[in-house]
RNA sequence: GGAUCUUUGGCAGAGUUGGUCGAAUGCACCGGUCUUGAAAACCGGCGAGGGUUACACCUCCCAGAGUUCGAAUCUCUGAGGGUCCA
């Protein structure tokens, strides 16, 4: 959630900052009238408010007096009708302003350059290079097939298209991946931690999921519960509503889940192979953290992600998000994007955001600040460390050969009994 | 699934014959006295959100609805937690 206090404050600051993001003139006003409508409403609630106080301070003091009250009582009754309206209208204005409030994006960051989609997201750096082949490489579904690791059919027999089954070196390599990353991440500082992979309504609204992007994610039926489409909601919401104490900060975490994601504005893309799936798995880092450190965090993180593709061998780009292809509640976002060959084209990998306290304004995650002693909104980030998935696409692409086999990368083979 | 108990400020924990309760007390925290310094001791402050130049004032004792002139306190529903049963 945005600050409705900029709405007062620096309507020009904000506006300018969000309709980078796309969000229209128009909604802005909308926000701001409403904003005062609901100021003008609470004002005149609160006043008839302090009148029924007195009033009824005033009763009891009557009563125990055992002077007549039918006087007193007429003019309460005939104010409380005051307040029941007053109160409908306050509350509708509250309604109508959060409403549209929960939809409004984050501000980026002035640092984020402006752009319309991905095509003019920046590259920052690239990380090894591609290593050239003396053969046409494959793709990943071909390779994945002839090696017996994957079954797209029997995936789609089970549950549908854009499901898989792994088996024998796929399914330990997920295994094994997913072990490897959780355990560099903890190298650097990130607890591990297991979460639900099911949450309520409150803690996608907490992350910025919901409302608004209800029809991505899968409903468990009958109850107001859903499958979460990556680790950072349940990471970053255990925290949803606390005080946390200053010296516990920055929680950094990290932990491995699937994820669930019905892909409804996918339809025709990557239709073949794992590169998009339904269910997934993430390993996922969450930091949260004062705003004076976010940004060497995001750094650390970036760093993380990118130094565990450097361990297993894959080259690799950092991509600087443009405005126009930054998430809902991203302030700031960098995309890793691993070189495929078989694709010919570097893909994200992962995807590392500052939400800044987008993030905390909806999950009210909190903590006393030292120096002004006031409650202040934390600034939450969460990054993938990687998709492992995807991770293994990567592999499967740059370590063929030319009969079609794999080479294991030399850091898994702890994780596989295979020795180093 | 049934029964029963429970849900209070950062934490712990009072507060059920409805009003003077936004709420005792302890811990934690902040400021001070003392001390070479620290600890202890003592004194003072200390829930959150909105509002105001500052006050005033309003809201919040899990959530929602109700009873009442008035609810943390009573009733109902829901959610979370405990215990017993199935």
């Amino acid at each position: 959630m945005i600050d409705l206090k900029l709405l007062q404050k620096d309507f020009e600051g904000l506006s300018t900052s969000l309709m980078r993001k796309g969000v229209s003139e128009t909604l802005l006003n909308d926000l701001k009238e409403k904003n005062e409508t609901l100021k003008i409403a609470k004002a005149a609630f609160e006043e008839l408010q302090a009148i029924r106080n007195a009033m009824s301070k005033e009763f009891g003091v009557y009563k125990r007096e055992g002077k007549d009250i039918n006087e007193l009582k007429a003019r309460i009754e005939a104010n409380n009708v005051k307040v029941d309206a007053a109160l409908e209208v306050q509350r509708e204005a509250q309604i109508d302003l959060e409403t549209l409030a929960m939809t409004v994006p984050n501000m980026p960051d002035d640092s984020v350059p402006d752009g319309a989609d991905e095509n003019e997201n920046i590259e920052m750096k690239k990380v090894l290079t591609p290593k050239a082949f003396d053969f046409k490489p494959k793709e990943h579904w071909e390779l994945a097939e002839e090696n017996g690791w994957i079954d797209f059919e029997r995936g789609a027999k089970l549950s549908g298209s854009r499901f898989s089954v792994s088996y024998d070196m796929g399914a330990k390599l997920e295994r094994a991946l997913i072990n490897f990353m959780l355990d560099f991440n903890a190298k650097r500082g990130y607890h591990e931690v297991s979460v639900p992979h099911m949450v309520n309504r409150t803690a996608l609204e907490g992350t910025g999921q919901l409302p608004k992007f209800e029809n991505d994610l899968y409903k468990i039926e009958g109850q107001d519960m859903f499958m979460i489409p990556t680790g950072e909601v349940p990471l970053t919401n255990l925290f949803q509503g606390e005080i946390i104490p200053y010296e516990q900060l920055p929680i950094k975490m990290t932990g491995y889940t699937s994820c669930y994601r019905k892909e409804a504005g996918a339809a025709g893309r990557d239709t073949r192979g794992m590169i998009r799936q339904h269910q997934f798995h993430k390993v996922e880092l969450v930091c949260i953290t004062k705003s004076e450190t976010s940004d060497t965090i995001f750094n650390e993180m970036i760093e993380c992600a990118s130094d565990i593709l450097t361990a297993l061998e894959l080259p690799h780009r950092l991509m600087q998000l443009c405005t126009g292809d930054l998430g809902f509640g991203a302030a700031k976002t960098v995309d890793i994007e691993v070189w495929l060959p078989g694709q010919d084209q570097y893909r994200e990998i992962s995807s590392i955001s500052n939400t800044r306290d987008f993030q905390a304004r909806r999950a009210k995650i909190r903590y006393k600040d030292k120096e002004t002693k006031k409650n202040t909104f934390v600034n939450t980030l969460n990054g993938s460390s990687l998709a492992v998935g995807r991770t293994l696409v990567a592999i499967m692409e740059n370590n063929q050969n030319a009969d079609g086999s794999i080479d294991i990368p030399e850091v898994l083979k702890p994780y596989l009994n295979m020795g180093a």
